[in-house]
DNA sequence: ATATTATAAATGGTCATACCAATATACCAT
DNA sequence: ATGGTATATTGGTATGACCATTTATAATAT
């Protein structure tokens, strides 16, 4: 290895496989390679990003299972259609839309999460329902990271409260790119405090059982969230004028 | 390799490491490993197996890609507890809840695909309208596995409609799955007719632009999926006395 | 010339071995 | 007991070889 190489993996805190793996990404999504196209063999690879074809193969085995690239022996290894590219990876959904992914999250959390909370008024357990009243509460001397993972397990508590694993993983799967977000709505004076309050109302209706209730209050709060994003968005956007 | 080796790998129409990712994924689902377990190093894996490091690598990985491993270098590879599995890969979920799976993503299709429907009312391009409209038939002439084809793709194109690539990929994720339920409902007499009013009626709901006559059409139309479902169950139960 | 078939080249898949890097363990000095 | 140092364990990477599948090319038959 040259100077050169072992210094950028000392930058990168990270293993190789996995710089290679975003280099590969940021390569096609950069449009150099299109769906269909035929991407250059594992063993060229490994000359351009000078590592060995293990690195290479891991980061495209990993590419395939996201349905990213799909591989070939003796043929080779094409770019799928994006409508191919089922996963929610955040590092993948960054690189495609940017700042607009969280307005596409929260319009799908506006459509789970009421349902998610009408379904944990009628399934939760008491056992399930006091872990989520310690984290119901906002305090206001917590950090704006120690909101973001309070919030970030409240909702999922409510989510793995409906019984059904499917649709936890669903949330789960986009809360690591909901943290993002959260920290933006979080950052907007006064969110916190009409969090908290939401909060509060939907564990009432979720401790006394009563589904519409529920549903309504998580409903209310996702309207919220989305609003608290988009007062983010121009504020964000005024400072960058 | 032995020549049982070899035999195993001609019956088996698979690369070795998809087969070690199955044995390996059983061996956990089965509890033989519980969460927090340190699993064996990757060269007794090999050796176990009787493959070489590197497809026990590649195999690991893939169950690490999913959360359902944690490889730590120095440490060893653990399982993770079955909260961060959150992947929506039909093989672990089939492993995890069997036959009970459908039941839980019809439950999801029931909360997401209405708003889908209102959402493509709102949002489709007349281009989309076209595509949608040549699927939205079910010909009596079609084999069952041409339903399930166009079944799949009606409401994959319902979901690209919203233009929300993120509720996209959440249909699409779970569409692999969905292929064998929508098998068992249209084996029920009697569901194919009634897919096919309700596919109808939806898709006028969206050719007109009525948001709410398409989310209630398309809410309909999941009850009666979950219906035939049921219907499915108590039928082939009964073939089972 | 065209079509078919045989051969070679290209490319991903697997193996074996060696060594590097991070972590955990055992041992020792204090 | 405590803390640090050497050692062992274990995942990460590098090389080189060879296998398996597909594609491209050349040879052959018609």
């Amino acid at each position: 290895m040259s100077p050169n190489e072992i210094l950028f993996r000392a930058v990168q805190n990270q293993k190789l496989f996995g710089q290679i793996n975003r280099q590969l990404l940021k390569t096609i999504v950069a449009g150099h390679y299109k769906a269909g196209d035929l991407l250059p063999p594992e063993r060229d690879h490994a000359d351009m990003f000078g590592v060995s074809r293990v690195v290479v193969r891991e980061a495209l085995g990993s590419l395939r299972d996201k349905g990213i690239v799909s591989i070939k022996q003796g043929r080779g290894t094409t770019v799928n259609p994006i409508d191919e590219w089922n996963t929610l990876d955040p590092e993948v959904l960054m690189l495609l839309y940017g700042d607009e992914l969280y307005e596409k999250l929260i319009q799908l959390r506006g459509i789970i999460e009421p349902e998610f909370a009408a379904l944990a008024a009628e399934n939760i357990t008491p056992e399930e329902l006091e872990k989520l009243r310690k984290v119901s509460d906002l305090p206001e001397s917590d950090t704006v990271e120690q909101h973001v993972e309070r919030d970030t397990m409240y909702h999922l508590l409510i989510a793995k409260a409906t019984h059904n694993p499917v649709l936890l993983i669903v949330l789960s799967s986009i809360s690591e790119m909901l943290r993002e977000s959260r920290r933006r709505t979080f950052a907007v004076h006064g969110e916190l405090a009409k969090a908290r309050y939401w909060h509060k109302t939907i564990f009432e209706a979720i401790e006394a059982h009563i589904p519409q209730a529920a549903r309504e209050a998580m409903s209310a709060h996702m309207q919220q969230v989305q609003n608290g994003l988009e007062r983010f968005n121009r504020l964000n956007q005024e400072d960058h004028n």
